[in-house]
DNA sequence: TATTAACATCGTAATATTGCAATATTACAT
DNA sequence: ATGTAATATTGCAATATTACGATGTTAATA
């Protein structure tokens, strides 16, 4: 075993949970913090700035680029990561429902 | 290596990641919403209920337990399992801080 | 007190994640 | 075209997570 069951749970749970992931490592969250103090980004900055190395800064960049997360100029030397503010905010947004649904009327 | 680097972290950082690996499973999604439809919790139901085995079901439990998320009565033969709502909000409220002080402003 | 039902723990196998060194790729500059 | 700086990919080792069968524990009940 050791992988999860994901054929026994509905969509929105398994969007939920693919969504929490995101943010469940450290790196990313330093990650997203540090692209969103910028006004621009370069890669090689964050590596400066985080602490782990070049390839393993990458790794958790596609992590965050495959939720969509990011978007700017992916062409050049220096690219530029920012902050895909709209996707950021629905993010919240189901977050938010996801809290707000799940309340409790018990002991 | 394998492991994460949490030294690296502010501690704001390192625990925003762990509230989010809660909620990093569907089986712990699913369990939460589904103890917040019940008035009580049995455990057994859950296990019924999601379709995991009950030792898996209970590893779960563990994990939504430690972030405290879990309360009720914990001894006998029909343990009740609920929300601690006020934690669960105190969650949200964390979410949001992070949701809200990471916003962009280039590109 | 023996039984039983509900849950926890242990042990283990399978898979996922994390991290980095080495290497490849990319696009700009000379 | 060649060199160079920045990022991506590959390959691999270490650790974490997920899942379940087997077994242990606990408390209500016969």
């Amino acid at each position: 075993m050791g992988a999860s069951k994901l054929d026994i749970y509905t969509p929105e749970i398994n969007d939920m949970a693919i969504i929490a992931k995101v943010f469940a490592h450290p790196a990313r969250v330093a990650i997203l913090q540090y692209i969103s103090k910028q006004e621009g980004c370069i890669c090689n900055d964050i590596v400066d700035e985080i602490g782990l190395s070049q390839p393993t800064i990458s790794q958790h960049l596609q992590v965050i680029n495959t939720a969509g997360l990011l978007e700017g100029n992916f062409k050049g030397k220096s690219i530029c990561y920012c902050l895909n503010v709209s996707r950021f905010q629905e993010f919240q947004k189901l977050f938010n429902q996801f809290f707000n649904t799940t309340a409790s009327n018990c002991c």
